[in-house]
DNA sequence: GGTTTAGTGGTACCACCGTATCACCAAAGT
DNA sequence: ACTTTGGTGATACGGTGGTACCACTAAACC
């Protein structure tokens, strides 16, 4: 054999190079070809790493949705130890929204992701489902602890308002996106909401 | 000359049948022959009517944005005279949302419009400004009216929560359609933002 | 009534895209 | 050392998509 590259690395960096150019010139325009000149390797190799398109597109996909966890969780470990609820579901909201040149592409492209999943049958729709669960279970489930701990109304439907926060932030996101409004102004909605559900109860 | 026809009368029946088939296999995936044989024209029909197909692309924008206006405007309608400042913003939020064929089509190809004019400047972005500032306007003037008349908290911030409850409709619209979410869990939530908006306050 | 011309059909062209094929290289194992 | 085989490059092929071209029809106008 010759020079025993790791596999799953170059998947990898191939699938990053298929986000990136995805986010700059919208996925529906990406080809095997852009893939392959982003990423600095052959078309070859990209088939060879991916056997097909709908495969390297899966992969993508993968990637985009475990950057962004990651971010996530950098954020959330950037506020200090012990986060309380509210800085940890601000810290899903605001990722979630497009302030920079990584969560504006995650944007586009996760909503690309989206909307192709709609209609073609190839591109599986579990994951526009598992994701955004995932997310509500957790924003739900630190709702909770800060109702408990009596830092919101004691009436709170947990659910409804984890619900809400997470619709509102795409929906802003999207906005956002498409030059509607501006990065701040969609967190100072966010924030809105936020002091709303946390405000204090004496 | 020939049959005489009406040239604006056959661009939007031509419109209308790249909206509707675009609607069930996703605008990506939509050629110039496949809006042709849904339109039950020929090929060159569609060239003759809209000279390329970026020209057919814009005007089935206009065409979706022009239909959902007029069903907006037929649901406010419905309601009887002089429908109130809920009932109106009722109207335009649930329009938003994907619960039958013709809102399940607006949401998916306009999602997709949206998507595209991030990245391809060809399509122009201003509709997907001016649209949605319209709305927000719309609902903004219900909200004041609201509070004017003592419907709502007198200190509520009129032009925050009208971009809330467009954005929370358009976010609740979107897992609607990938499924994450049934469209009478959304209205639910919406109905649930309204309420709190519209509590009688004592 | 002939000429013009809006409207329509069929089809061809060209470029591009995903995929397949062929050849080659170099490191690993015996 | 030599074979085996993982990795890589260049290029070809079939299909398809947007656009262009050509022919024909039939209605309107003089």
């Amino acid at each position: 054999m010759p020079k025993r590259v790791d596999h799953e690395e170059r998947r990898t960096q191939i699938a990053e190079a298929l986000v990136r150019v995805a986010g700059r010139r919208g996925l529906h325009a990406i080809g095997m070809r852009d893939v392959a000149a982003e990423a600095g390797v052959s078309l070859r190799l990209v088939q060879y790493y991916f056997e097909t398109k709908e495969k390297l597109l899966l992969h993508g996909l993968q990637q985009l949705t475990t950057g962004f966890g990651a971010r996530i969780a950098d954020r959330v470990r950037a506020v200090g130890e012990a986060p309380g609820p509210r800085e940890t579901i601000e810290a899903v909201l605001l990722e979630a929204l497009p302030t920079d040149e990584e969560t504006r592409t995650f944007h586009l492209v996760y909503t690309s992701y989206a909307v192709l999943s709609v209609t073609d049958e190839a591109l599986a729709a579990q994951p526009f489902i598992d994701g955004p669960n995932a997310a509500e279970e957790l924003v739900a489930s630190q709702l909770e602890r800060a109702r408990d701990a009596g830092l919101t109304a004691p009436d709170m439907d947990v659910r409804t308002e984890a619900i809400s926060l997470l619709a509102l932030s795409a929906g802003l996101g999207t906005s956002v996106l498409v030059g509607q409004r501006t990065p701040e102004a969609a967190t100072a909605v966010l924030r809105h909401h936020l002091d709303r559900l946390f405000r204090n109860r004496g």
